[in-house]
DNA sequence: TCAATAGTGTCTATGAGACAATATCTT
DNA sequence: AAGATATTGTCTCATAGACACTATTGA
């Protein structure tokens, strides 16, 4: 490399094309709740590689529309769902010279939160939420197995002192349907009484003065998430079990 | 895009620079404790952009050399320290339009953890231990301030529930001396019994045998942390206070 | 009144903080 | 023996789990 005087010399004759450089993309694991059972959206693949194969949400930084990452993660998640602001957590960063059959590549994986909605099926690929429990068993494109592997483990932890499952159902919801939230992703029942015991020590809900009332039984009060503790953690966590 | 028939064929066809793509690289915010307070690593820059200002240690992905992100993270960190085998973590992906003159700039940031060693001014740039209160007041490279502070932000988190400061010590150490790493990052005194009852219960040391004496006083056990330790994590966190 | 669901009272268990007491060295 | 540092005993406090109890609705 020839040594500039200036730094603007340098910067007008560097061009990024004249060194060998790796793909960059970013995927997005974007999770909801439904019928009982955390699921996921899949992508049906319409072009190479893996055409035809099911995979996350994802896509290639577009350096011209993109001014930062999140942009990229939240393009993605628009086109897929419609959905506009939800829960977005960067996951981990993937690169290396295997993962894609175009060359070396650099994903940062996202996950995302929302509650459920049906998929509009605007784009030009077929999209659907699939079961967790079903989906890590089939042979997603890419590594995209391993990379759901990693959400559901960082989703799984974070459950145990975190608000996340809030970001999975729909405003203003019971506490009842809040804790239901937290046993789905947990997969065992938790205590009514200790959950609705740190949620008020913490006073990390709203309760909006509505009340919901269905069939039989006592109604229930109406929460939602502060705005402000949508990132809230707990210092000591719920059992494991 | 023309529609290929094959698999192979649109491979073949596959050319990375008809695209326009971001510079990808690799940042690394190496830690170290030495004479009471925490250090952190930082490169004196030799070339544009940010010629002769202070940087945290990183590079572009060498994607003939490196098979994996972690390869270059690691390559740096020998190329900066000599040090092979450290406790290394990704942090967070930073990506966006602003960070570079360069153009749309996506890196990868690692923090690394080693015991105190002298640098071997080996490289073409000087690098020296700063103290973190310093370095973080600094007029880093890059947006290399910001980096510094998340890496920052994520150690004082750990440290309440995690062994990491086990890593910043040379092994074997004594109970004291890995408390005192502890209460550097945290910034005030812990209580010796709930320390050493934690690490107790949680059977996360390795007795040696040894001892340690020095000057006066009772000889201190020595420890090392069991490799299979290196990630545990508690269950209930130290008071931040 | 009964069934169903929401919400509360309170005892126990676990593990962190406080701090005093004991143990083992050097000088 | 005195001083220094390591190690342990044990009380208190905060918070999660267990589980019974009360409250409010519809049928």
């Amino acid at each position: 490399m020839p040594n500039y005087l200036s730094e603007a010399e340098y910067l007008a004759a560097y061009n990024i094309h004249d060194y060998p450089v790796p793909l960059a993309s970013v995927d997005v694991c974007i999770f909801t709740l439904h019928q009982q059972s955390l699921k996921v959206l899949l992508v049906k693949r319409k072009e190479y590689p893996h055409k035809d194969r099911w995979a996350l949400a994802g896509g290639f930084i577009d350096i011209q529309q993109d001014t930062h990452l999140e942009h990229t993660a939240l393009r993605t998640l628009v086109k897929k769902t419609g959905v506009t602001t939800p829960y977005l957590e960067q996951l981990a960063t993937i690169g290396n010279n295997q993962r894609d059959p175009r060359g070396w590549s650099m994903t940062a994986v996202y996950f995302a939160m929302i509650p459920h909605v049906e998929l509009l099926q605007t784009g030009t690929e077929l999209s659907q939420w699939s079961d967790v429990s079903l989906a890590i068993n089939l042979d997603l494109a890419f590594d995209h197995r391993q990379l759901l592997q990693l959400a559901l483990e960082r989703v799984r932890a974070k459950v145990l002192y975190s608000l996340i499952p809030a970001h999975l159902i729909s405003a203003p919801f019971t506490l009842t349907e809040l804790q239901r939230a937290y046993e789905i992703i947990m997969g065992h029942e938790i205590e009514k009484k200790s959950f609705r015991r740190r949620l008020e020590r913490e006073q990390v809900l709203h309760e909006t003065g509505q009340i919901k009332q269905e069939g039989a039984g006592r109604p229930a009060a109406l929460y939602t998430l502060k705005p402000e503790c949508a990132d809230f953690n707990f210092k000591r966590q719920l059992e494991s079990e």
